[in-house]
DNA sequence: GCAAGGTC
């Protein structure tokens, strides 16, 4: 376009288009930035990089107006020096790639930014020496011990996100239960039958029981009476983590699939970029123009119905808190869809009715809380009935319902509500849940590791290692990915903790601010490794021995029950932790509930929240006897 | 071949 007066050319990259190289020795501490295009085997990027280093010869001045964060800063800046002349550039900085936006930017721009710069070199380089060399380091020791070749990775975001699977699975499946007792009642409330259970937990059975027999007789009286209006806010719209999060729950999709579906409705015009953090629309986006398009698609009865909602005319797109440097939140264009794949239409429409939702009005619900005294004990019980009186953005959003309670309630202070029957409920503790590919992205997002644009992807990357593996929705460590963590946990304390990334951050912060030069702080980890590899000179064979053992290269001692390492009594460190659990919790079982062992432990056997390993424990060492002593 | 970060 010409401008001003001047010819302006606008070439985009794709991303990086250089990325750090090296050749294949060990420990290897020095690389160098290399044509993406050469080093991988897509070669999509060749044609930005030609295009690019074409348009270069004849430039006068280089802008870079890349993603306003470190990692466009250096997109652009490599750009620019392989190409252009750093000394002839300046740097854009906009949030949103509106006409406002662009042209706030272009009147501002700035010098090159090296700042950003500076920390988005570092932040290379440090990833990349730690997670090349120790990931050779262990394909070295496995290779010494076994003669094999097979691919293993460790990394900062990877690393700590095995661990975390492996510490909470550790917790979850040598979980034992503990039992409790709660009273169940029915009453009448007008002329339907209402069952709750008491809040008050008793430990043991006997003293629910007592408590029990009393209530028998008993009544309640409503001490108090609130109607109370509240709203349900309607949601802002979605950032990836969200929309990865909600089309998990809808659709079933991994965080992986959701975004490269959701790439593809990029690419087809049909949204705004995916890759945010944002849930945030700015003012420069046209909210009006977008649903006036809508409108005429085929999603235009949604349009009616937020019309309807809508009073004045004007839009009011609710706001999140979640930010992003350089994209607001994700948003339909208003383009009409072509054809697209089932999937993509699915994603499309919920990206469409969130957008709406959040442009709609919240949602009015009528609570009632009745405050309750149990007679005759002193017990005060809440009950809580709702209902929703206006659904709001509920209609567009559909995917979200809310329960509401039928009936009338007619009960005022001081009113005798019968009790009609009691009964005595076992109850068992629950453990922590166990991960899905979703709600392990949503770990991510809450430690700070990892971005919108790679989470989905590390996660699978665990699943290529065979690090992990999957059954239903739920993700477990396999033999392999247990040996990796014990021994980077043992060997690398650093790798397997979050705080890596933090004291990155900050490290990334300080030269961003010119506290350290950033070759000074590569320098620190280049040292750091260094005195690893010199000190781990000589274990290479232990390393290679512990990692050929969950692969069936070696012979070792194993488990009574499974392909772990025996670690003490013929179980593995699992099976071990189980058995202890078990044993202790049994006791307990019998001082609450008095039941027989036998009796124990089918319930424990039965119920889903007790651990895989505790059952294989179970069926090992006490189902047998149970069949015969019954 | 290996990271994490871009995007195809
Ligand atoms: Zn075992």
């Amino acid at each position: 376009m010409t401008y001003r007066g001047k010819l302006h050319v606008i070439a985009s990259a794709a991303g990086h288009l250089f990325e750090l190289y090296a050749n294949g020795s060990f420990p290897v501490f020095e690389a160098e930035w290399k044509p993406s295009w050469q080093i991988s085997a897509n070669k999509f990027s060749k044609k930005y990089y030609m295009l690019l280093q074409q348009l270069s010869k004849k430039a006068s001045l280089f802008v870079n107006a890349c993603d306003y964060d470190i990692e466009g800063s250096v997109i652009g800046y490599n750009i620019i020096r392989f190409f252009g002349d750093i000394k002839r550039a300046k740097r854009m900085k906009f949030s949103a790639l509106t006409k406002d936006e662009i042209l706030k930017a272009y009147n501002s721009m700035s010098e090159l930014d090296y700042p950003y710069i500076n920390a988005g070199i570092a932040r290379h380089y440090v990833d990349w020496l730690w997670g090349i060399n120790v990931s050779r380091f262990l394909m070295r020791s496995l290779h010494k011990v076994s003669k094999k070749r097979i691919t293993l990775s460790a990394g900062r975001v990877q690393t700590p996100t095995l661990y975390e699977v492996i510490s909470k699975e550790f917790k979850r499946e040598t979980y034992v239960p503990e039992p409790y007792f709660r009273i169940k009642l029915t009453v009448t409330l007008g002329s339907i039958p209402y069952s709750f259970t008491l809040s008050k937990i008793f430990e043991n059975k006997k003293d629910a029981e007592k408590v029990a027999e009393l209530l028998k007789k008993g009544y309640l009286e409503v001490v108090k009476v609130e109607r109370i209006n509240k709203t349900l806010e309607r949601p802002p719209p979605f950032n990836l983590g969200d929309l990865q999060a909600e089309a998990g729950r809808i659709f079933g999709f991994s965080p992986y699939k959701t975004e490269r579906v959701a790439e593809e409705l990029y690419l087809e015009g049909l949204i705004s970029y995916p890759r945010t953090n944002s849930q945030k629309i700015p003012p420069s986006v046209n909210v009006e123009e977008i649903i006036k398009e809508l409108g005429k698609g085929p999603y235009g009865f949604l349009v009616s119905k937020l019309n309807s909602m809508v009073v004045g005319g004007r839009y009011l797109i609710k706001q999140g808190k979640e930010e992003d440097p350089a994209h607001p939140a994700i948003y339909p264009t208003g383009e009409k869809p072509g054809k697209i794949t089932k999937d993509a239409l699915k994603l499309y429409e919920l990206i469409v009715r969130r957008f709406l939702a959040s442009a709609s009005g919240d949602a009015n619900i009528n609570s009632i809380k009745v405050v309750t005294r149990v007679h005759p004990l002193e017990y005060v019980e809440e009950l809580n009935f709702q209902s929703v009186v206006n659904p709001g953005w509920l209609s567009i959003y559909t995917y979200t319902q809310v329960k509401s309670f039928q009936g009338y309630i007619d009960i005022k202070e001081g009113t005798k509500i019968p009790i009609s029957k009691v009964s005595i409920a076992l109850e068992i503790s629950k453990p922590e849940a166990r991960y899905t590919k979703v709600s392990l992205l949503k770990w991510m997002e809450k430690v700070g590791i990892g971005t919108e644009a790679t989470r989905g992807n590390i996660i699978e990357i665990l699943f290529k290692r065979k690090y992990l593996s999957q059954k239903g929705k739920y993700i477990y460590p396999t033999p392999l990915g247990i040996s990796i963590v014990n021994v980077l946990k043992e060997n690398f304390p650093e790798l397997v903790s979050v705080k890596l990334t933090t004291e990155m951050e900050n490290m990334l912060k300080d030269v961003q601010r010119g506290k350290i030069d950033k070759d000074q702080a590569i320098e620190l980890v280049k040292r750091k490794l260094s005195e690893y590899f010199t000190k781990y000179s000589n274990i290479e064979e232990k390393i290679g021995l512990a990692l050929a053992k969950p692969l069936g290269l070696v012979k070792y001692e194993k488990c009574e029950i499974c392909e772990l390492e025996a670690f003490k009594d013929k179980l593995c460190e699992w099976h071990f932790e189980a058995l202890k659990n078990l044993k202790e919790k049994i006791n307990l079982w019998k001082i609450r509930t008095g039941y027989s062992e036998g009796v124990i432990i089918k319930k424990l056997y039965k119920s889903s929240a007790t651990g895989i390993y505790t059952k294989e424990v179970i069926k090992k060492y006490f189902l047998d006897d149970v069949s015969h002593a019954n």
